[in-house]
DNA sequence: GTGAAAGCGCTAACAC
DNA sequence: GTGTTAGCGCTTTCAC
């Protein structure tokens, strides 16, 4: 990225005019020979608009240009049909998969998604909210970066929200989650029905929901199977760079581990890069399973076992939970937990 | 996917009150003991109003839990710091890492950023489109999904707005490119000087200018070569499945390619796909190069050989444009173009 | 330095 | 059915 050249150069003069006046319903009532009220009757599809007048403003509308002013409106109506999807890592194919899922509900029923970017930092994801709350967005749905996540202020004010993938502490909301401590004990008791013996685990960050839930669920395996609680685990940011380093250290312990779990597909490749620099073959020298069904897993080499999280039904049903919210506050919360899918492949085959 | 299960159980009452009334200037006024227009000011950082009654105010804003509403805000000032992005597909690597980089610098300066997922449809985009002129936001940075974008209405209001990634026909607007012709000819050329003979491309839909232009590259090589422009030329949407189905019918011809060049990270694992199910070797039988450097790229088996994008930049710099128009809507729009990397790996080695 | 008042564009009462 | 009018919450002249 370094080589980069650069042309700039000027392509002649911009179309962009700033005095051109934006048409208001004033003008498309003026054009068309009725009364605002009319205007926003008949641009609304309410019934009570004689069906001549309502053509006339629908084209004077369009000879004009009109769009509505959302915000004046929003102002008026005292609600927005947009919500907010307040996600952790938008370079995740975990999280956006969950997006699409959110979005493809929400549009359905003629919302607006529009999503923010916390980057597992609880200070974006409170500016976030603070940003959702400002621009009275109908509801939230998030991925809280931390234990501390101050959605209190959402509820507070009534503002509809969804936990997905990582419950809110202290709070009952409704939240959408993956059982996932039980598909990493699966995982777990997996690699050690291949007979490997030193089983390790890199997982996210003490306080996330999903790391400590993975980690619980690595140590129920080794319980189960009476093998003293492993010290060969290790905990970093969601990310490759973190487990690169972290399964670099593993490998240069006195007993490194012969297998590992992996909390996400992201350290899953950062873990594989680790043990190409240090010649371990992934495989045979150190059985591998990684969270997330990423669309390359099965095309390195050997083939990643996997563990296949329902990400898009996961927003989905996220989605769904927030419109029934918005439509009735007073609805119990309800919390809901999809399965996970174990999908062994050559990675984790003892040779 | 198929066999999840689901819990759905109640957790108790919500805590949402619908009742809740949300505090307004005219609150924290009273509260404060002074008028609106001095909260406004006070909450704004006005220099103009004293230190003693700045400082009351700001308490009683906090005793309230005041927030400013957006919506209103916004309508009085006629405008908003908010930008939206929209890009052809949230689930592609390339167009994530355009968004971390207009994220970054609009945040630097205060602006928030609206994704927009368009999903390569021209309809979305354009409803998208509608969705930002009507949210009246202050820019629009896009990579436009087909030949007939409708951005003029853009254009029409007087809305700042950026191309990236794709040029928009026919509009004279700023544009941040990558000289991926020259790329596609480079990472060809390389290919023909590995001794491969019958070097085939798969690239995105007609009318997609980087697909248009990636194809051109490669026949600019083969011109060079003075070999026949090839017949193994296949085009499909930009995604895995249809690259797969390209893949699959190349490598049923009667004379199949021995080389491929690949038009983004997507379609590269639908190929591999499609050797792996095939029993074709990559590197060996085949030689690939794809466009994008995706962090499993130098995972797989072999390792493949890839044209890096600037990314990131792409999304930094257009921001920057971005944000110079809206100051300053009289400017000449500018082309910038970023130059790309080819990093050659094993797949692109001639055994 | 501060307050009173107007008004951004729209919709929803309320008249007619 | 249609028009008149008030007002959503905020900022910003304009007086003082």
């Amino acid at each position: 990225m370094t080589e980069l050249w650069v042309i700039h150069y000027s392509t002649g003069y911009c179309s962009v005019r700033k005095g051109a006046r934006v048409p208001t319903v004033s003008d498309v009532a003026a054009r068309a020979g009725v009364s605002t009220a009319t205007v926003s009757r008949a641009l609304n599809g309410k019934p009570t608009v004689d069906p001549d007048l309502a053509a006339r403003v629908r084209q004077a509308a369009d000879e004009l240009g009109y769009q509505p002013n959302g915000p004046a409106r929003n102002l008026r109506r005292q609600e927005a049909a947009v919500v907010a999807l307040i996600i952790s890592d938008v370079e995740n194919p975990f999280f956006t998969a969950i997006a699409r899922g959110v979005e493809d509900v929400a549009h359905e029923v003629g919302y607006s998604v529009v999503l923010c970017n916390s980057d597992e930092s609880v200070e974006k994801e409170n500016r976030y909210l603070d940003i959702a709350i400002q621009e009275r967005v109908a509801g939230v749905i998030l991925s809280p970066s931390g234990p501390t996540s101050t959605v209190a202020k959402l509820a507070a004010r009534g503002t509809a929200y969804v936990a997905v993938d990582r419950p809110l502490p202290g709070q009952d909301s409704d939240v959408v989650l993956v059982d996932t401590r039980l598909a990493a004990r699966e995982a777990t008791a997996h690699l050690i029905a291949q007979g490997y013996e030193r089983i390790g685990c890199v997982t996210g960050p003490a306080g996330v929901r999903t790391a400590d839930d993975r980690l619980a669920g690595y140590r129920d395996a080794l319980k189960a199977a009476r093998r003293r609680t492993s010290k060969l685990v290790r905990r970093t940011e969601y990310k490759a760079a973190g487990a690169h380093r972290a399964a670099l250290d593993l490998l240069a312990q006195p007993e490194p581990p012969d297998a590992l779990l992996i909390a996400n597909s992201a350290m899953a490749v950062g873990v594989l890069q680790a043990l190409q620099e240090r010649g371990v073959r992934p495989g045979r020298d150190v059985g591998l399973v990684a969270f997330d069904d990423a669309p390359w897993a099965a095309l390195v080499d050997p083939p990643l076992s996997v563990v296949a999280q329902p990400a898009y039904e996961l927003g989905a049903v996220a989605a769904r939970l927030l419109l029934a919210r918005i439509a009735d506050p007073a609805r119990p919360p309800t919390a809901t937990t999809l399965g996970a899918r174990l999908i062994k492949r050559a990675s984790s085959r003892r040779p």
